[in-house]
DNA sequence: CTAATTTGACCAAG
DNA sequence: CTTGGTCAAATTAG
C-alpha cells in the first residue's frame, strides 16, 4: 500500500552511487554519534568532544548536498524487491506471517539526547530489543498515524549508558501527518517570508555548524524535525522528575540567522504547493522522498528550535502559543484537516 | 469495550 | 552464523 505512485524512496541503498555514498555517510555519523556518547562519560574528554561535534557537523553538510542530488528518483518500485517468507509449509509455524518483514529503514534526521519521551508527537510502541554492545534495551516506535495517513516517521530510544537518566532519540522519517501545531506556525512563517522576499533565489546550504554545535542535538539534516509544540497525550510517563540538569543547556539564539540563510524565494513556493497539495489529500505530493528531506522544504518552524528542550516545562511554555490548535488534538485533528473526500 | 504495550518469532543484512 | 529491525498475537491499560 505504501508503496505506488512513487511509493516511498525507500531504499537508500539501491544501486545508484550517490546512495551508496550517503548510505556509508548515515553508518559513519552513526558511528561518529556513537563515539560522542562515549566520550561524554570520559573525564578529560579536552578537545576531542569538540572534534567530535566538528565531525559530526561536516558530516551533516555533506549528507544534505548528497541527499539534494543523489537519493532521488531510483527506486523501482516494483515490490519485488525482497519479501520471502519462503515459500515453504503453510502450518508449520504457530502464526504465519505473510509478506515482507523488515522494510528499508526510513532516512535519519536527526538524533538528540534528552530526558523525556515526550517529544510533542504522539508514538506507537512496536518493539523492544536488546542491542548487542549496550546494557540498555533499545525501543522502537513508529508514528501513531501511520495507519490512518501512511506516515513513515519512527524513532528509537535507548537511554545512555553513562547517564541513565538521559535518552537518546533517534529520528527517521519525516512525519507526514497532519500536525495542527506544525502546520499552522510553518504557514504563519511562511507568510512573513513571502513579505520580505523579492526573488532572490540562491539556495544556500550554509553548515550552520557553529551555531548548530547546540549542545546534544546531531541532525542529518539542518532543516526537519519539527517538533510540535503543543504535547499531546504522553506515550508514557515522563519518567523521572529532575531534569533541572539540563547537560549544557545552549539556548542556540542565532536560529534567525540560520533562518535568513535559506532561500525565501523557495521557502514561499514551496510553502505554496504544500498547500496546494494538502488539499488534495492522500498522500502530499512529497511524502518523503530523500529530495525533499535534504531539499528546500518546510522547516522554518523547525529551525527556531533545533534543539529539543529537555524540560517539559518548556514544551508547556510552548504549547500555550499555540492558541486555538491546543485545546483539541487527536480528535480535533480530523476535523481540522480532513481533507480527503 | 477499544487501544496501547509486551513479547517472541520472523526476516534481512553483514 | 550474529545482529538489528519489524510484525503480530497475547497481554495489559484506560
Amino acid at each position: 500500500m505504501t508503496s505506488c505512485g512513487g511509493g516511498g524512496g525507500d531504499d537508500a541503498s539501491g544501486h545508484s552511487p550517490p546512495a551508496a555514498v550517503y548510505d556509508d555517510l548515515v553508518k559513519v555519523r552513526d558511528h561518529a554519534a556513537t563515539l560522542e556518547n562515549m566520550l561524554q562519560g570520559t573525564p578529560n574528554v579536552g578537545d576531542a568532544g569538540e572534534l567530535m561535534k566538528e565531525m559530526l557537523a561536516k558530516l551533516s553538510s555533506a549528507m544534505s548536498v548528497l541527499g539534494t542530488t543523489g537519493g532521488a528518483a531510483a527506486s523501482s518500485p516494483a515490490a519485488g524487491g525482497r519479501r520471502k517468507r519462503s515459500g515453504a509449509a503453510a502450518s508449520s509455524g504457530p502464526h504465519r506471517r505473510s509478506s515482507s518483514r523488515r522494510r528499508t529503514k526510513s532516512p535519519f534526521i536527526e538524533m538528540v539526547t534528552t530526558t523525556t519521551l515526550n517529544d510533542g508527537k504522539s508514538w506507537r510502541k512496536y518493539g523492544q530489543k536488546n542491542i548487542h554492545d549496550s546494557t540498555n534495551p533499545r525501543s522502537y516506535y513508529r508514528c501513531t498515524y501511520k495507519p490512518d495517513q501512511g506516515c513513515m516517521a519512527t524513532r528509537q530510544v535507548q537511554k545512555s549508558q553513562s547517564n541513565p537518566s538521559e535518552l537518546e532519540i533517534s529520528y527517521y522519517g519525516q512525519h507526514t501527518c497532519r500536525d495542527p501545531a506544525t502546520f499552522s506556525s510553518f504557514i504563519v512563517q511562511g507568510a512573513a517570508a513571502t513579505a520580505t522576499s523579492d526573488g532572490a533565489n540562491l539556495i544556500s546550504f550554509a553548515p550552520i555548524n557553529g551555531g548548530a554545535a547546540a549542545s546534544t542535538s546531531t541532525s542529518a539534516f539542518p532543516h526537519q524535525v519539527p517538533f510540535s509544540r503543543f504535547s499531546s497525550y504522553s506515550s508514557s510517563p515522563a519518567q523521572e522528575g529532575p531534569n533541572e540538569g539540563t547537560p549544557s543547556g545552549s539556548p542556540s539564539p542565532a536560529c534567525y540567522e540560520k533562518f535568513m540563510q535559506y532561500d525565501i524565494g523557495q521557502l514561499a513556493d514551496v510553502l505554496g504547493r504544500r498547500t496546494s497539495a494538502l488539499t488534495v489529500g492522500s498522500a502530499p505530493a512529497g511524502y518523503w522522498p530523500v529530495v525533499n528531506i535534504a531539499g528546500v522544504d518546510m522547516d522554518a518552524a523547525g529551525v527556531g528550535m533545533d534543539s529539543f528542550p529537555s524540560s517539559p516545562s518548556s514544551l508547556g511554555f510552548m504549547s500555550g502559543s499555540l492558541g486555538s490548535f491546543g485545546g483539541n488534538n487527536l480528535a480535533g485533528d480530523d476535523d481540522l484537516f480532513d481533507f480527503d473526500s
